[in-house]
DNA sequence: TGTACATCAGTGAACGCGCGTTCACTGATGTAC
DNA sequence: TGTACATCAGTGAACGCGCGTTCACTGATGTAC
């Protein structure tokens, strides 16, 4: 073989973290493939070797996307001097989260794009947010029942969501600040104090 | 003159209502100018006697949007037998809301876009935030300080918002309307009993 | 009153460009005999 | 041991298409003389 065991693999996966970043940042229509492709050094046409489409990309993009976020959030969640639920949304709506679009959560960078996009995508999508939403209902104080962390949790999220994308859109940086600990003062009056 | 009085005016308007609802409903940049003219029965060349580019379009038609949301939670708000910020929340996170995005909110429906998009069309868009926010924060109690009615306000339209893309996004019909649910609770729970 | 001209909303071809996808081909390597 | 062949990640040209924008032109009307 000219290429050594596990480079295709490789290269596959470089796709993928190329388009996990560029998607979240740029919007998954704004990324033509014959530029991805360019950025890792490759040309357009060894694409297909790798995904049958270009949706088929963005479902693994998408999957990708929310691991890294799922990770991050699970670390901050159960790190043991300042975890918790407080910290989680201490630490999705922060400034740094704000304004770094291409490394942050798939939802608040390409929710509408998604909605409107290929099933296979959305069902994806819909997989991370059932994961995000376990994750956080499991980190709810047990004196709630199973279906109220679950309604809570979704609430939290939704909230984090919307209040990252509201203060990525406004272009007064001041209303962006203001929407940002507007929202975390919401977001922790969700969570019941233990 | 070929046309009667108003004529052009009307066709400029006509372009920026049908481009208020189809950016909406199908992304701005996914709607082309050449498309768009031929909806009115129009040509592209036609495009530039009536805007600069289709940024200026896009400006037109955030403001168009904005004015249509403004007033119908407007209308809600004031309704003399069900009115009141608890009304305008069951109105936003509808079903009808949700399954109508060329409709409804141009928060829920464009922000990640906006977002990345022209300075001028952010700044409008910030424009109509602020409007909506001034709208929410009159109708909260007085008990409340101005700033923290804003800054209530910020919070409620932000979770408005999240709650809706996030409803949008998921593929599962059960988990839409769950979210829909959760986000109406948490919503109502934002607005302190006066 | 009749003629010449100005106005201007809209037309449609053209500009250069990038899109997603297909496909015949390359060339370095491993394998079979 | 040496030769012929199979493998396959990647190349690059080509397909038809739509993009935003420009611009010379059309043609029906109002105005000036």
């Amino acid at each position: 073989m000219r290429y050594s065991k596990g480079h295709k693999e490789a290269t596959r996966q470089r796709i993928i973290d190329t388009a996990a970043a560029r998607f979240r940042g740029e919007g998954i229509a704004a990324v033509g493939v014959a530029n991805l492709m360019g950025d890792i050094g490759l040309t357009q046409g060894g694409f297909y070797n790798h995904f049958e489409s270009k949706d088929d990309l963005a479902r693994e993009a998408v999957s990708q996307a929310w691991n890294n976020t799922y990770e991050r959030l699970e670390k901050v969640l159960h790190d043991p001097e300042r975890g918790g639920v407080e910290a989680v949304i201490n630490n999705y709506l922060s400034a740094r989260h704000r304004d770094a679009m291409a490394e942050g959560c798939v939802a608040a960078a390409l929710s509408p794009e998604i909605a409107r996009g290929a099933d296979v995508v959305r069902a994806e999508f819909t997989l991370g947010v059932e994961r995000m939403v376990s994750l956080l209902a499991d980190a709810l104080p047990k004196t709630l029942k199973p279906k109220q962390r679950r309604a809570t949790a979704m609430a939290l999220f939704s909230t984090l969501v919307g209040t990252l994308a509201m203060a990525r859109a406004v272009a007064d940086a001041d209303a962006s600040d203001d929407i940002l600990a507007a929202g975390r003062k919401a977001a922790l009056a969700l969570v019941p104090s233990s």
